[in-house]
DNA sequence: ATAAGACTTGCATCCGTATGCAATCCGGCC
DNA sequence: GGCCGGATTGCATACGGATGCAAGTCTTAT
């Protein structure tokens, strides 16, 4: 391994280790001139200081654990790669878990305490709180993404405001004259689909509607697809995400031949990509992704920095997007 | 940071530390009876080795760098699910390193060496030679995965046979009676794209004919559904992957009304989720992707075993997946 | 000019584990 | 019973940087 350490610059220049560290670390005690020596040098002899040195010295890894449950959810990559981007522009490296369907985080967490990882963002995965607790107990600091707490906990979440955007489904639904909604719920254990459904229930109870309830089990094409067919004669649907959504478009269309948005109104939620397809036009409420992307680091940022404040649950606005669904 | 230390554990115990670590180490020179109660004490207090000390140690990290590009293309969060798993079965965790579009791995390496990551697999993304061999040079391991070398490198590389592929497209669209073939290329600057048509090419010429051909400058829906518009009177157009194909096959369909595949064929290369839906039921070539992983793991397991042979492309074939596009 | 401060720099040590080498132990065999 | 050799164990140190503390340097105010 001839890679260049911190004592070889050292030496090449003629000063003390202490001071090539401190070159590199921002706020450290050095002279300006000299910092500007070091650097120059480490620039020329290819030096960079190591990582996991440093780690195990300053006991913390500037890693992030990133847990993520559903990539086959087209939402979660997307989220990914933002989330990837923000965390290195935060100067963070991003340590990907993959939980397998069904699984818990808890499973990954020791795997994550072993890499020293500083903190984690856990998208759709659910964490005992027990875990939980465990894990907040060294200054490392945790994010659920898309899912707020279940039962008390000391996490922070990010979210959108997933009873408001129930809410405008229902609304914009009844608008378009709907008189038999209905909601495909997705994975029964999610607090995303408890919310949405919560919100749509309640706008509709005000109107003195009740919807078709109808489990999907899951948050998949198939299971979409497969819930459609149960939907009888309803008018209007709201799938609890768009995935479903796309799967219950296809089998209304394609294989119960009712139009959409004509016979049945059609409703998802958080704006994948696929949805602006043609083939689909699928109207939605849009998740404002960069926006909780910023919150999360915001979060990380303050809870790694010491900030002892009570857990936050930030709630963002999801926003109606019109297409050709309803 | 109440972490438990080898040393507490080997205080705890009354043996040395080198002891513990060795408990630890499989292979290594420990008593059975000892090694077994110092597992089972680590496993009431609570120890795990810190791997960050061990990797600083032992100058070997266990992660491995996974570099993406196109997070967008489903195709690749269905790999980076499979692989990340992968990875973890065979004792390595995963960073993750996503490039900008446009952008170069070269720039990911050094953050990656920093980290003392044993190896690096790429996926679609590029790396000049010069960085490929620098990085080879001190033990460390790259794989290109659906990707080849493009000039003399040393990089061992796992893709699919895409000049057989692409062969096989063209059979199949001269079997459905095609006679102006056409071909929609992705990116200019990736292998894949390259050796599916230089196949397809190869095969039609076989026949006395020349496809169209267009390029699309990208491997993205949007792409694939501008190309679409040129494709004039062809009456078979193979997609060098299957955004670009779902694309086109919502513009042949919607926008242009062609009918698919009594007009048009249709057929695409990957085999993603989307391609199955009723709304495309896209014929195309499916890679082997579980194969191709195995072999990638293969690779890295006898690169960092110290296997010094000749770089090796391995080539996995593809297989045609009839649906309804052609 | 001189002493109190404010900066800089170097020294020594720590972070937690791995490992070469020497010391020790044990069983078996002559 | 004593000696030999392999199996175990402990010691000491390395891995590459961070950081408290003391020493040294340069200002600045009196």
């Amino acid at each position: 391994m001839g890679a260049v350490t911190a004592r070889d610059l050292a030496r090449h220049l003629g000063v003390s280790q202490s001071m090539v560290s401190r070159a590199f670390s921002p706020g450290a005690s050095v002279a300006p001139a000299m910092r500007a020596r070091i650097l120059r040098a480490a620039e020329e002899l290819g030096y960079r200081p190591n990582v996991i040195a440093s780690a195990l010295s300053r006991r913390r890894s500037s890693l992030v654990g990133i847990v993520m449950a559903e990539l086959t959810n087209p939402f979660y990559p997307a989220v990914l790669e933002q989330l990837n981007a923000a965390l290195r522009e935060a100067g963070f490296q991003s340590l990907l878990i993959t939980i397998p369907p069904g699984g818990s985080a808890d499973d990954a967490l020791p795997m994550l305490r072993q890499y020293h990882v500083d903190a984690v963002v856990l998208t759709s995965a659910s964490l005992s709180s027990a875990s939980a607790s465990h894990w907040l107990g060294d200054g490392r600091a945790a994010v659920l993404f898309n899912r707020t707490a279940i039962g008390p906990t000391r996490l922070d979440s990010v979210a959108c405001d997933n009873v408001g955007g129930g809410r405008m489904a229902a609304e914009a639904l009844l608008a378009h004259g709907c008189r038999n909604p209905a909601f495909v719920a997705g994975r029964a254990d999610t607090s995303t689909s408890h919310d949405r459904e919560r919100g749509f229930r309640a706008a509709l109870a005000g109107h003195g509607l009740t919807p078709l309830r109808i489990e999907a089990g899951d948050f998949s094409y198939e299971a979409g697809h497969r819930a459609a067919r149960a939907l009888g004669g309803a008018d209007g649907v709201f799938f609890a995400n768009d995935i479903l959504a796309l799967g219950g478009l296809d089998a209304l269309r394609h294989e119960m031949g009712r139009r959409v948005p004509d016979e049945v109104a059609v409703i998802g939620f958080d704006d994948i990509p696929m949805g602006a397809w043609p083939a689909y036009r699928l109207t939605t409420l849009r998740q404002p992704v960069p926006e909780m992307i910023d919150r999360t680091i915001g979060l990380l940022r303050a809870r790694l920095g010491g900030d002892d404040a009570p857990p936050r649950a930030e709630r963002l606005p999801a926003s109606l997007l019109r297409r050709g669904s309803l």
